[in-house]
DNA sequence: CTTGGAATGTCAACAAAGCTGACTTAATAT
DNA sequence: ATATTAAGTCAGCTTTGTTGACATTCCAAG
């Protein structure tokens, strides 16, 4: 990919054209969270519960503490969510084997289903916008949200890449 | 879900593929939302205040009713919000001219001090993630966003930009 | 083997920010 | 005149985050 900013072309980096980008940011996550929440809000969970299930599913057998830096909330926090998730039996904890003081989480079939229905819904609103605006957008798109996340949560989106394939 | 038309190149709607962005897109909107946040919590502000200030800053003069349909919470909500930084004397609230039931919404200097600090935080990140990504990629990145607003709110975002130029 | 520290979990209390529902006041529209 | 709209308020509830204190379990270092 040619970067042919050679110094003219500035223009995307005007005050204004950084604010529509703030705009659109908070506009366009309203409409990547509305699909799941509409499901949510029809049984007694919400969006924690969400992100706790897709990072099980993603990382199945990942660890509390794992899910605690990727979530970047409090213990105490996670855990209301998981305890409901736990007792309603869509997610699995067990002891660590090598270190029994972790638990392993992993999402029982009713938490694949619920997860599958979440992300069906959140997928098709991403595959519709990524088709509207095609592949080189899509690149462009990723690139700048990598470049705004936090050195931290870069290194831990990579990881889950990587650990995917 | 094996898409293989002749030539075209669907790769980037993979499930996978899809999956990748709904996490960046996560991740980022935290790296999005952190800098400001870490102003806010040195005061008794949080991000609901931020929102309405920057709307406010955004659209000078702006109701109430067309406020609540942009930030997409209820009266009650933004009411609370809305009368601290009155109090505070962050915003002003006067009265219609023409239709005297409106309340017609302004930062008042200190409003607009605090601001443009939180203003400032944001866009330095958001500059430094258009930088090193570059132009194409931004316009990517606006198109994959825009294509992504549920339509009423994508209505509303164009709005705003009209209304400034 | 004992002990210190790490990982996990729990209890309690609280705050921010959303929600519903009911209601008032004032002003505009029909 | 009456109905509707804009704004604001009160009360109560939910979700999701926060601290702080404390118990349990287990690994590892002395």
């Amino acid at each position: 990919m040619a970067e042919m900013h050679g110094g003219e072309n500035l223009l995307f980096l005007t005050d204004e054209q950084l604010r529509q980008g703030i705009e659109a940011m908070f506009f366009a996550y309203r409409g990547f969270t509305a699909d799941p929440d509409r499901i949510l809000a029809t049984m007694a969970y919400g969006r924690a519960h969400h992100r706790a299930i897709h990072f099980i599913a993603r990382s199945p057998g990942t660890t509390v503490n794992n899910l605690l830096a990727i979530l970047g909330v409090t213990k105490q926090s996670l855990n209301r969510v998981l305890r409901t998730l736990i007792e309603d039996g869509l997610v699995e904890s067990r002891v660590g084997t090598t270190d029994k003081r972790e638990r392993h989480l992993t999402l029982t079939d009713a938490g694949a289903a619920l997860e599958r229905k979440l992300s069906d819904a959140q997928r098709a609103r991403m595959r519709a916008a990524y088709r509207a605006a095609g592949p080189q957008a899509v690149a462009g798109f990723r690139q700048v949200l990598e470049a705004m996340m936090e050195p931290e949560l870069r290194r831990r989106y990579h990881a889950i890449r990587e650990s995917d394939t």
